[in-house]
Order: structure tokens, then C-alpha cells, then sequence
RNA sequence: GGUCCAGUAACUCAGAGGUAGAGUAUCUGCCUUUUAAGCAGAGAGUCGAUGGUUCGAUCCCAUCCUGGAUCACCA
């Protein structure tokens, strides 16, 4: 740290040297005539007219040799060389640029030319500074063999890469891609729902009550009404009201929290995406589903298939559509259909898998599908046929009241989707939910809570409705080739240093 | 939470039971077409933390901290 110190002292010195000349070394107003992606997009015109051009840039490369010296200086479009003389400059500029560091925010007058060597650059005629860098940035240098970019001394280590997120986006710019690639990701599902006549909406984060969902929530308290609130878990439950209110589709992306583990799949705040469709049921979902998912890699990539590390994922549709005591069936041989307890029990023994106490059938089904299936999941697959018994709020199926209309979308062996037929009958969702209330007595922590302020909405009606949930940030890894949900959140949870 | 791996200079890393090294960055000097600029010199580290073993520990052992991988748990 005492050497790091004085790497910091040092700047401080020279940035005293700087005012000590008069100048504000954190100017207010800016100068920029071109962007430096402008400068080379146009290089030949540039090269001809010998306008006189402003640019801005952090400078990260720095060549000096006595009277003359050569920087890099980067923006946001690109990255240019600066050629600086002092008999061009005059001596007092000079003195400035002497004092520059890497770091540095630049502003620089001049006219674009080749050197010698032949390497695009701008003759400054004034080198400006525009905020003065105190911190030495860790060095990364590039060389261009046989036109692949060879990084020496990268910025890698994760840790650091995560908790100083703004030197990862800095040193590391492809990994800005992940990020642009979400906005285009995100931008290219509101619009899809828009166009299809559905209303944006938002809807409290700060819950009396949480729900929708089974995982267990943050808590925070009000100061003023006294009262203490959860971080909502889903966004299910005021969408569905919102339904109740007569609107016919809506649709809310936002963050949801749950206070459980985190491993490369999990972070203790996500962006889910929730919306409901009146007059639909599961399989105009799937439907949906299907046409948005293709919608945005059209969108982003122009493709209607992803490569997830070689691994060739065809978004062609159908989608398969399958049940998943099928997929359980083919798996391990095992007909669970008929869901009788003692016979899951008894495979699940068998299998070493572990049972809680408060499990039934339809929780055991789901374990095995977990284990035996689920990574086999390489194609966009719909599961369908959940258990009733864990699908609290979603419509049964005719002609088999154990079994309920609910889909999960798999795609590379993982969740990206969860939606039912949602469940209208005031009467069965109050039983419903009485029953997790009684899982949730009987040890479960993330069995629903009976919230009668809902249940007092769907008793006015609510029409038959679809509705849909997607994990963004997963679908965000999967169209990022990505394998840590770190990658893709700007600002990972990570604990206090 | 279990198991395994890692933590040494600002960055990337080497090292070994005897008190710490390289490249880059930084500083000084030389240098008016360089580009991982070059040449010469210099400074810079509580070797993640705390205990233990030892004449001596950064190295061996234990515990802890942080991160990663994996398993478990979890919508």
C-alpha cells in the first residue's frame, strides 16, 4: 500500500504543478468537433481536407522521446494515436503534456496524418487537459499480431473485475458487449410486447405482503407507518389484480429479490420479466413464448439459432412439447403418473435422493425431474404437466385435478420460463394457499403466504388468464455465451471487503 | 453448508524452511516519427489474517477472511 501511496503522491504533485500554471485541471466546458470513431470512419477525407479537428480521450498510451511524444487516447468509438511536438505545441503546452499521465482525460486540437510508420494520428497543435487521473489504472498493453490483438498484463482477476466493475468496462472493453447486448436484449422484448398491444406497467417493490412464488424474501421496515415490508419475491400478484382491473395485457421488468443462496445461477436481485394475458391460457403462452424468444435473437443477432460453446441451439418452431412424466419416464423407466406417493418414495430411496419431511408426490417428481432430466434439456423444450400439489397458483387440468397447467421452458439444461393457465376459482386459491400456509407451519420457509387482499380481487373476477415469467438475466447468459450470472450483472452481490 | 483450488509490488506472474524476484506501471537521465518504443539508473512488498511447529516461517500445520470451481439447497 505505501508504494501505491506514492504512486498516488505523486500524481497529486503534478497535478499541483498543473495548477501552478494556471490551469484548471477540471475544466467545465468541453471542446469536441469529431469523435475519434468519426475521425477513422472518415480517414481518407480527413487526410485530404486537413481540417482542423477536436477530440476527447483518456489517454492509455504514452511514447515520449525528448522534444516530441506519442499517446493513445480512447473514447467510447475508438481509439487514436496522438502525435505531439514541442516546436508545434509551443513550450508551455509541452510543459503540460509532460505532465500527463495515463489516466488522464485529454481534449486535443490538430489535423489528421500519417507518420512515418504509417499509423493514423492526430498532430496536436493543443493538448488540453480535462480531468486529471489521481489513481494509477492497472497497465494493459495491446499488440496487433497477424491482426489478432495480443493483451499483456489483462486485468483478469475476478474478484477485482467485479467489485471495480468500472476498470473491468475500462480495461476489459469487450466485456462491454455482454451489457450492450442486454439493453438490445431488453429493447427488443418491450418492444415485442408492445407491439402486441400489451401495457408496460409498475408495480410495488415494497410489499406488506410477499407472494407469487416460493423462496424467502428480504425485510426491510418503514419508519413512519411502522410497519414491516418485504422486497417482493415475484411480481405475480399485483399483475394479476391488474387483470382483475380490466386490463387485458400488461407486463412489468423489473428487479425481484430472494434471499437464498448465490452461486453462478443466483444473485440475491434479478431482473424477471412477468406478464399476463387475459382471455389466454398455457398454450397461446407457449405460443408467446416461443415468438418472443425468436424475436429477440432476430433482433440482436440476426439468427434464428444461438451457439452456446459449440453447443448449437435451434430456436426453429415448434418447440417440443412434452410432459414431464414422459421426460421421466424416458430418463429413468420410472411412471410416475399415476402419483402414487409410495412408489416415488420408494424410487427416490432408491436413488439416494433426498426427501423432506414436508414433501408430497408432486414435490418428489419434481426433484427427480431435476436430477435424472433436466440437463438433458438441450432444445427449447416446454415441460408441461406440473403437480397441482406445487403449482399453487395455477388452473388444473380437465380430466386430471392433480396435475396442473403450467409449463417450464428448458433450453441448455436450464429454467428460462415459468407460466401457467392461472388460477381464477377464489375459492380453490384460497385452499390453495391455506394448504402452503400449513407446508409453511409445518417447517417449509418458502411456502406461500395467505394474502386475503389478493383473494378478495380474484372473488370480484378475474377472466381466464395466461401468464408468463422469465429470468432475463439467464436468458441474458445464454444469448451471451456466458456460464456466471456475474458476468451479466453489472454489479454483482459480493461481500462487503 | 460440504469438498477442491487460489490469494506474493499498482497490474500479470515466478519463487523457495535461511528473511523476496521478473515484466509492465512509477521516478531520474538521454532521445524530434514511436507504437508491448529504446537505452541507463532508481524507488516500491506486514508474501490475505491470526495462532502453532521450528534456532529461524512468506513456504509446513491449524483456524479464519476473500474469491473461484463443484456438490447440496433453492424459485
Amino acid at each position: 500500500m505505501e508504494n501505491f501511496n506514492q504512486l498516488v503522491a505523486i500524481r497529486r504533485q503534478k497535478l499541483q504543478k498543473i495548477k501552478n500554471l494556471g490551469i484548471n485541471p477540471y475544466p467545465n466546458r468541453v471542446k469536441r468537433t469529431h469523435t475519434i470513431g468519426n475521425l477513422i470512419e472518415h480517414k481518407d477525407k480527413y487526410l485530404k481536407n486537413q481540417k482542423k479537428v477536436t477530440v476527447n480521450g483518456r489517454l492509455n498510451a504514452m511514447r515520449r522521446q525528448g522534444k516530441i511524444g506519442f499517446a493513445n487516447i480512447t473514447d467510447e468509438t475508438g481509439r487514436i494515436q496522438l502525435y505531439v511536438r514541442q516546436d508545434e505545441v509551443g513550450n508551455e503546452n509541452y510543459e503540460v503534456f509532460k505532465l500527463l499521465d495515463l489516466g488522464d482525460f485529454v481534449q486535443v486540437e490538430g489535423e489528421c496524418f500519417l507518420t512515418q510508420r504509417g499509423e493514423y494520428s492526430v498532430k496536436a497543435t493543443n493538448v488540453l487537459i480535462l480531468c486529471k487521473n489521481l489513481r494509477p489504472i492497472p497497465t494493459v498493453k495491446e499488440k496487433e499480431v497477424d491482426g489478432e490483438k495480443k493483451r499483456y498484463d489483462e486485468f483478469s482477476d475476478i474478484e477485482l473485475r467485479y467489485r471495480k466493475r468500472y476498470l473491468d468496462l475500462l480495461l476489459n472493453p469487450g466485456n462491454k458487449r455482454n451489457f450492450e447486448l442486454r439493453a438490445r436484449v431488453i429493447t427488443a422484448i418491450r418492444s415485442f410486447l408492445d407491439n402486441r398491444g400489451f401495457l408496460e406497467v409498475e408495480t410495488p417493490i415494497l410489499q406488506s405482503l410477499y407472494g407469487g412464488a416460493n423462496a424467502r424474501p428480504f425485510m426491510t421496515h418503514h419508519n413512519t407507518l411502522d410497519i414491516d415490508l418485504y422486497l417482493r419475491i415475484s411480481i405475480e400478484l399485483y399483475l394479476k389484480r391488474l387483470i382483475v382491473g380490466g386490463f387485458e395485457r400488461v407486463y412489468e421488468l423489473g428487479k425481484t429479490f430472494r434471499n437464498e443462496g448465490m452461486d453462478r445461477n443466483h444473485n440475491p436481485e434479478f431482473t424477471l420479466l412477468e406478464l399476463y394475458q387475459a382471455y389466454a391460457d398455457y398454450y397461446d403462452i407457449m405460443d408467446l413464448t416461443e415468438d418472443m424468444i425468436i424475436h429477440v435473437v432476430k433482433e440482436v443477432f440476426n439468427s434464428d439459432k444461438i451457439v452456446f460453446q459449440e453447443k448449437e441451439i435451434s430456436l426453429k418452431k415448434p418447440w417440443k412439447r412434452v410432459s414431464i412424466f414422459e421426460l421421466i419416464k424416458e430418463e429413468t423407466g420410472f411412471d410416475a403418473s399415476g402419483l402414487n406417493f409410495e412408489r416415488i418414495k420408494a424410487f427416490c430411496e432408491e436413488k439416494d435422493i433426498e426427501i423432506e419431511p414436508t414433501a408430497g408426490p408432486g414435490k418428489l417428481i419434481e426433484e427427480i425431474f431435476k436430477t435424472f432430466v433436466e440437463s438433458k434439456l438441450i432444445q427449447p423444450t416446454f415441460v408441461t404437466d406440473f403437480p397441482k400439489e406445487i403449482s399453487p397458483l395455477a388452473k388444473s387440468k380437465p380430466g386430471n385435478s392433480e396435475l396442473a397447467e403450467r409449463f417450464e421452458l428448458f433450453i441448455n439444461g436450464d429454467e428460462y420460463a415459468n407460466a401457467f393457465t392461472e388460477l381464477n376459482d377464489p375459492i380453490d386459491q384460497r385452499e390453495r394457499l391455506e394448504t402452503q400456509s400449513r407446508l409453511r407451519e409445518l417447517g417449509d420457509v418458502e411456502a406461500n403466504v395467505v394474502d386475503e387482499d389478493f383473494l378478495e380481487a380474484l372473488e370480484y373476477g378475474m377472466p381466464p388468464t395466461g401468464g408468463l415469467g422469465v429470468g432475463i438475466d439467464r436468458l441474458i447468459m445464454l444469448i451471451t455465451e456466458n456460464t456466471s450470472i456475474k458476468e451479466v450483472i453489472l454489479f454483482p452481490q459480493m461481500k462487503p471487503e
